[in-house]
DNA sequence: GTACACTCTGGAGTCAGCTCTAGAGTCAAG
DNA sequence: CTTGACTCTAGAGCTGACTCCAGAGTGTAC
């Protein structure tokens, strides 16, 4: 039941990042290699996988390696209160980002409607409006 | 009803970026400026803002420039039918990264459960555990 | 024992999206 | 006609997050 260590190359494919991405990342802290082996090549426990994964994630939806960093915390006592807080804090960040998606969305919709109303009536001839003339009633 | 030419101080303040910015989206054509005054100072509609104001919501849920001006359109005919794709295009986009978030907003919840009982359960010796410990059952 | 894939380090390069700088010109007010 | 706030251009610099490179060492398979 001892878990296999992985090298970075491994870690890498898995994870489906550059191994310069791996050595980037624990440079930056947001991840650590356990240990070494005689000759110097690092060795990752299996869940670097998947803290590389969450690390993506949350890129995706717009933090920063610093802030995700962050969340992840250390597991040391002083540090369990501070990340929870911050774990609420993104929560509500993350909300508030569904909020602006939806908003947007809203927007986006509004055009596509006004672009097939411009289509139909016109055809070949439409004259899209330019984005915001739309609301302004310009033509 | 001749509507008011703004010079890019006044653009830049009502839109809340920086002139810099302002200038910087017009070389890369996401806005431009509809004339000059005979000394050469910019002069755009006030549309510009509600422009400039989109431009960055949309930016903000990680959209590039390039994207985000393609979706401007210019309004020429031609333009119409691609412009029109793309918005539904985006508009799938934006629900794909709306599931996304919620399936983050969930991964953060769970881990503030597992924050939350720790805690109780062991007050001030707290040791919270590293992020992807949690669902592996390790101490 | 050598071939070959993999890994190491340190540092330079890249890309997007600004941001800053210098040096010069513009414009409205007094 | 001068002052002071504003604007111009071209180009350099910055930040975050990689990505690439050279030159050297490692590990295992035949």
């Amino acid at each position: 039941m001892v878990e296999p260590a992985l090298q970075i190359g491994e870690v890498s494919m898995r994870a489906d990042v550059s191994v310069d991405t791996v050595r980037y990342y624990e440079k930056r802290k947001l991840i650590h290699s356990v240990s070494r082996t005689s000759g110097g090549f690092r060795l990752f426990k299996s869940h670097t996988v998947e803290q590389i994964r969450f690390i993506k994630q949350a890129q995706e939806l717009g933090f920063s390696l610093d802030e995700i960093r962050d969340l992840l915390g250390s597991g040391s006592a002083e540090e369990c209160q501070k990340v929870r807080d911050l774990l609420g804090q993104k929560i509500s960040e993350v909300n508030e980002q569904i909020r602006k998606m939806k908003a947007f969305k809203k927007t986006l919709s509004h055009h596509l409607t006004a672009c097939d109303n411009e289509l139909e009536q016109n055809g070949q001839n439409a004259n899209c409006p330019a984005f915001f003339e739309i609301k302004r009633g310009n033509k």
